[in-house]
DNA sequence: TAGTGGTCTAGACCACCTG
DNA sequence: AGGTGGTCTAGACCACTAG
């Protein structure tokens, strides 16, 4: 079941990014659009407010919708919050560039306490803990690690780890799309273990997000933390006052 | 003219901050609520998702809403994208501790060619330059650098730099409200000439904030960076699955 | 089966902007 | 005045969850 107002968003997006709508110029009403779609004005404003808050368009009252003048960039960008694509590394980056994974470390252990508070676990219960190198056109450019609830997902193939995308992954086993994604983004600097993996110095810049992973019924499976490097990623934010 | 969704998120919100409503607790269901409030269930929805995306409320489907459990922390949190109050600075943290700042630097130059792109002026013409440290209970926290097109906003009190909130007085002077702020994060190290303002040694890792601030009307009047100390700050996001 | 959130319709009126 | 986005109503049906 697809809702309707997300096949127009992704319509219309499609219209941004192949320059049928040109940078700075204003698209059809929101009345001509309903029309166009065949859908009331309501549908269709469900459809515009993703786009304004993804930052594909600006709406300005009285005037028009316009398409907003995009900033391109020589660094990687990590949509915070926006897009469909908060959901994992590899879904993000893999249309764009060669990914690839090195396993550091797989195995079960005993929930630390923050983590079994984070993933609304018991404690004495075992999660997966996973570390890996996350690497673009073959340069590793950031370390993942990943601490997930094993009641949820009981077995993790390395294939998938060293290969794969984890979350598309869970979301086939599962039968349940990933909803929710709650993460801070901190600055620091690179220690000398972290560093290594990298080959990198230590004491370079780091931003660091960390968050908790949810199904759409609610269940936290994921808690993750990665570390990347500064000057290779940005993170690109949004706000659209209401 | 205030908008009806928006008074009752307000008056939720304060439910929830005032534990009327526990961590973890269901709240009434959309009809129940609708009902109260005396709205259709689409107007109370719209209260509901803004709830949802700042995090107040996870919404679950066939199980009904529930109190999102808060994570306090013991450092400043930059809401990026989220709440009312993105608006600044002085705004944001007013509340909660004594914020001041000291004026480095406040001259009319000629825009900079990426800042006037940004700023979407012509070129040769005048922007406010302005420089300042801010300070959190007295403690030097951050520089904010910022670039405001002097057509409009030709003169800015420095009263105002000092003790005020230039949000705020743009808001009062223009009329009109505030609508858009578009940031990019980076990670990067203090160097010695910022670090000496912040009293910091140099090398020290910080999070780097900038961008474009626009009325309600689309006017881009205000580019800004801003250099954070990285053991002070973290910013915080949420994304929620459509 | 009953209750919940998710989506959608077909209208209406308001507030803002431009000619 | 006419067009635009912003808000709101009073319904309806669907999809998911629980007992």
């Amino acid at each position: 079941m697809v809702a309707r107002y997300r096949e127009i968003k992704h319509s219309i997006q499609e219209d941004i990014l192949s320059q049928r709508y040109r940078v700075g110029e204003k698209i059809p009403s929101e009345r001509e659009l309903a029309v166009q779609y065949g859908v009331t004005r309501v549908t269709l404003q469900k459809a515009m407010n993703l786009l304004e808050q993804e930052g594909f368009i600006e709406r300005i009252h009285g005037k028009g919708m316009f398409v907003t003048k995009v900033i391109e960039d020589n660094v990687y960008m990590l949509n915070s919050g926006t897009g469909d694509s908060i959901l994992g590394f590899s879904r993000e980056f893999g249309q764009q560039a060669k990914i690839t994974s090195q396993l550091i470390s797989h195995q079960l252990i005993l929930a630390p306490q923050p983590i079994a508070g984070q993933l609304e676990m018991q404690a004495n219960q075992q999660v997966h803990f996973i570390r890996r190198v996350r690497l673009i056109d073959d340069v590793p450019v950031l370390i993942e690690d990943s601490w997930i609830n094993s009641e949820v997902i009981a077995a993790i193939p390395e294939t998938v780890l060293e290969h794969g995308s984890l979350y598309q992954y869970i979301e086939e086993l599962t039968g349940k799309k990933i909803k929710f994604y709650n993460s801070v983004i901190e600055g620091d600097l690179f220690s000398k273990d972290l560093a290594d993996l990298l080959s990198i110095a230590a004491g370079l810049p780091m931003l660091k997000v960390s968050g908790v992973t949810k199904l759409e019924d609610g269940t936290a499976f994921n808690y993750s933390v990665s570390y990347n490097r500064a000057d290779m990623f940005k993170i690109k934010n949004s706000w659209v006052g209401k």
